[in-house]
RNA sequence: GUGGAUGUAGCUCAGCUGGUUAGAGUACCAGAUUGUGGCUCUGGGGGUCGUGGGUUCAAAUCCCAUCAUCCACCCCA
């Protein structure tokens, strides 16, 4: 156990890395493009926000959240999610005050206690973004649209958009009522799971993948048949703001998602081939969320993608870039006085802004060689007794396999100029 | 939480129905080439056979448990 990581978690090394920082890298710019602003908010909280915050019926607060008692004894989780978190620093710190909507966008880990597979995690990692304050179904396009684009960007052009409406509170009694009627007469033909849904959460009976609820399910009222005029007219605006904008989506009527603060607008984003778990990102509108945490009645909307899962979607589709992180030369020294010599141009080179390195293990002038090539260095710039005594190098061309010798006082300008 | 598959060198894997000192390829290090990488050849280091227990004269091999990974259910990013 000594040397073996937690279940679900994962180091990220050399290598891998570069294409995390491409992908947050992307993140940042999009956002900044589009107006949002980043906000880091603690791993860990109070255990009450998320139970109010997720709500207290999800899987997530059910059985899924990392909670423990911290040495004051007071009941601590691990993020499960971004949203509850942010919420609670836009009341605590009442942004609320300032200039709305305010736009925030959020990277880092989350964690679930749950039974890892293909792009399932118990560490993982989600860009998020919120929006509070706008009402306005031209904020809801925006959200998407910045999911997509960010999708886009990084090359993943065959996903696709769910988009549905759960209506508001009064709508969602509305269709709670009618899908009880619904499923009445069937309720024993229902999934064990179903039948407790119905009761609870009857909306997501909608949702079930179980091959014979789906079929029930088929003729069911949907939130989308039951949303009040003004609940109708937002969701339709909204989609022809997306339809202006000529982003491509899927009206999905069984679309519920899993978290209990959603209202209107809700959508999910699959992409083909990553396996089982196949939504790389999903979000809506929340406008009863802020209230419910105590704060001023104000509507928000945000979505959260899952980087590891966007990772495997690129992979798949061979879209990841080759990026390697490496010096532009490598220093090279044969015998002690040119290990002096080469050692303090290693500090004038990068004190000039050239990424570069030397030999550190006392190799033979051939093996150093070999572990420039294995870097993948551009340039070698090689010193021997021969060039100290003339005060100059040789500068190797590791890629042309030629070399010329150039005095010592030059090789930073030489090479400050590729 | 449920089900299935798999754990042998850093990596990919062989090791037949239990039988000496567990192998290959690759990677790593060194030499061939006493001042020059990539190709080739030669040599070297490196393994508690996931872990614990059991069966047996004998276990990498059979049995049980456990841990981990992968895949699926569930759920979600």
């Amino acid at each position: 156990m000594l040397t073996t990581r937690p279940r679900g978690t994962a180091d990220i090394l050399p290598g891998q890395i570069e294409n995390w920082q491409y992908i947050e890298g992307m993140a940042a710019q999009v956002c900044r493009e589009y107006g949002y602003r980043e906000i880091r908010t603690p791993i860990f909280e109070h255990t009450e926000l998320f139970v109010r915050g997720v709500g207290d019926t999800t899987d997530i607060v059910e059985k899924e959240m990392y909670t423990f008692q911290d040495r004051g004894e007071r009941s601590i989780t691990l993020r499960p999610e971004g949203t509850a978190s942010v919420v609670r620093a836009y009341l605590e710190n009442k942004l609320y005050a300032g200039p709305q909507p305010v736009k925030v966008y959020y990277i880092g880990p989350m964690f679930r206690y749950d039974r890892p597979q293909a792009g399932r995690y118990r560490q993982f990692h989600q860009f998020g973004v919120e929006v509070f304050g706008a009402q306005q179904p031209t904020v809801d396009a925006e959200v998407m649209a910045l999911a997509m684009d960010f999708y886009a960007r990084l090359g993943l052009t065959n996903l696709e958009l769910h988009i549905n409406s759960l209506g508001c509170p009064t709508c969602r009694t509305t269709v709670r009522d009618k899908l009880q009627q619904y499923f009445q007469p069937m309720l024993g033909e229902l999934c064990p799971n179903c039948q407790s849904r119905y009761d609870r959460n009857p909306l997501r009976i909608l949702d079930c993948k179980s091959s014979r609820c789906t079929e029930l399910a088929l003729d069911a009222p949907t939130t989308a048949d039951c949303l009040c005029s003004d609940c109708q007219a937002h969701f339709e605006q909204v989609q022809l703001y997306m339809q202006d904008l000529g982003i491509p989506y899927v009206l999905d009527k069984q679309l519920v998602r899993g978290l209990d603060y959603y209202t209107h607008t809700a959508f999910e984003i699959m992409a083909p081939g990553i396996g089982a778990q196949s939504s790389v990102g999903g979000g809506g509108r929340y406008n009863g969320l802020i209230e419910a945490c105590g704060g001023p009645s104000t509507p928000g909307i945000g979505f959260a993608l899952g980087l590891e899962r966007i990772l495997l979607a690129l992979e798949k589709s061979g879209k990841l870039p080759q990026i390697q992180a490496r010096p532009l030369v490598y220093l090279i020294a044969a015998g002690d006085r040119a290990v002096r010599s080469s050692f303090s141009l290693l500090a004038r080179l990068r004190a000039a802004g050239i990424a570069a390195d030397m030999d550190y293990q006392g190799r033979s002038l051939k093996a150093q060689m070999k572990y420039a090539g294995k870097l993948g260095v551009r340039y070698a710039v090689i010193t021997g007794e021969d060039e100290l005594q003339r005060g100059s190098v040789m500068l190797r061309d590791m890629n042309a396999g030629e070399q010329r010798e150039i005095p010592v006082g030059e090789v930073i300008n030489t090479l400050g100029n590729r």
